[in-house]
DNA sequence: AAGTGAATCGGAATGATTCCGGTTATGGGT
DNA sequence: ACCCATAACCGGAATCATTCCGATTCACTT
């Protein structure tokens, strides 16, 4: 997702266009990772060395509802990473050292949901974790 | 899993035989569903009413670790169950409503590991969420 | 330029989990 | 059956992520 089809989205529904939030989708747009609210305060503390745990996790569950980012609990820790391609759905691939994702374009819920009648599906989760080659190499 | 199998691996591994371990594991062995270490808290101080937090986790945890337990994080808790079948590698369908599992023997992994050349996959996740034919009814 | 509600701030509160120093109890050895 | 070493436990404090709250500021409408 671009950071003006985030901000289309964001006008759509009224949400106002604020120095935090820039720089919020600044950050995920250049860090194509699972990111927690830590490291986006680091990185806002920057410009805003005042800047409220609140105000970035309200935006953070705002954008991950709004489907601008993708959200996953890793560790017991929330992550938030910018949503990649909201057009075909997919799961990722998680690098336990450095974090980075790759994309697995397969869904293994259309051969399974069949088995599940009577069954109310709300969502799935599918993650796959290890080293990336980069780290395998290092 | 059966409490004699769950004992046999503790003994295997010289853990000892506590009351509070007994209790841990008999509650698990009758609630067929994910559980949290407050619900755990709540059985346990049926009988010993100063069970202390650092004892449930310390045991969850080790339970966890000897494959006694299955762990998964639900709401940014962790939940356990008891596992239900070692042999057979298998996920769940978790009811958001009552909490209680599904097998599903189906596991994605062997037609996808094959498109991750040079990556070292280390475990994976597959959860299906929604509410139970019982759940729905209600 | 003024008004209004959204957004932010800062700091306290919450909830889950872990740590820690002191105490108790299990299981092996005598 | 008793002793001992150490695993296990206790209670309470500490930590960590996350949320709440009352007061203030800011973005957008008119």
């Amino acid at each position: 997702m671009t950071l003006d089809e985030a901000w289309r989205i964001l006008q759509d529904k009224q949400f106002k266009r604020t120095k935090n939030r820039e720089t919020i989708l600044q950050f995920f747009s250049q860090n194509d990772r699972y990111l927690t609210a830590a490291e986006v305060r680091s990185f806002m503390e920057l410009d805003n060395p005042g800047i409220s745990f609140d105000t970035i996790y309200r935006n953070l569950t705002t954008f991950a509802e709004l489907g601008i980012l993708e959200e996953t609990d890793l560790m017991g820790e929330r992550h938030f990473r910018m949503q990649c391609d909201a057009s075909v759905h997919h799961h990722h691939f998680i690098c336990t050292a450095c974090g980075k994702t790759r994309s697995i374009p397969h869904c293994p819920m259309e051969m399974i949901t069949v088995n599940l009648p009577d069954y109310e599906v709300e969502g799935h989760k599918f993650e796959i974790y290890g080293k990336c080659p980069l780290c395998v190499a290092n």
